[in-house]
DNA sequence: GTCGTGACATGCG
DNA sequence: ACGCATGCCACGA
């Protein structure tokens, strides 16, 4: 077949970082909503290996990232920990408990956000 | 090829 | 609310 499209890992990996880079301050997305806009439904580890291999250089609000308990998914107190926690609240993102109300900082995109995007 | 590990999610008790 | 099991699957040892 000269036209089969296969979707590699990179290609994956580089739709979440497209995904990623949409996300407004203010706001949080969760691994596995990436995922899903992503069109890889419950692939949420994928995205969280994304933002692993992301360079610094690339710029992603990767901070704006969460589980889908609204908590940061670093051991609490890492110095990772502290930097997304420290961004976030920047952002005027509020957390409680370590927690944030998904319920009213959770990303909605836009209808149009998604289909101007290359998949 | 098998196994353990992981910036996850969800269901159950 | 919390821990535990299971599903998922890429990676490295």
């Amino acid at each position: 077949m000269t036209t089969s499209s296969q979707t590699t890992i990179d290609d994956k990996v580089q739709r979440i970082w497209t995904l990623v880079a949409l996300v407004p301050a203010g706001k949080v997305v969760s691994y596995g909503q990436l995922a899903d806009l992503a069109g890889l439904p419950g692939r949420a580890r994928l995205a969280g290996r994304a933002l692993k291999l992301a360079s610094a250089s690339q710029n992603l609000p990767w901070h704006r990232v969460v589980n889908s308990q609204g908590k940061i998914s670093f051991a609490k107190g890492c110095q990772q920990y502290q930097t997304q926690l420290n961004k976030l609240q920047d952002e005027g993102v509020v957390v409680v408990s370590g927690r944030i109300k998904l319920t009213e900082f959770q990303w909605q995109p836009d209808i149009g956000e998604l289909l101007a995007l290359p998949f």
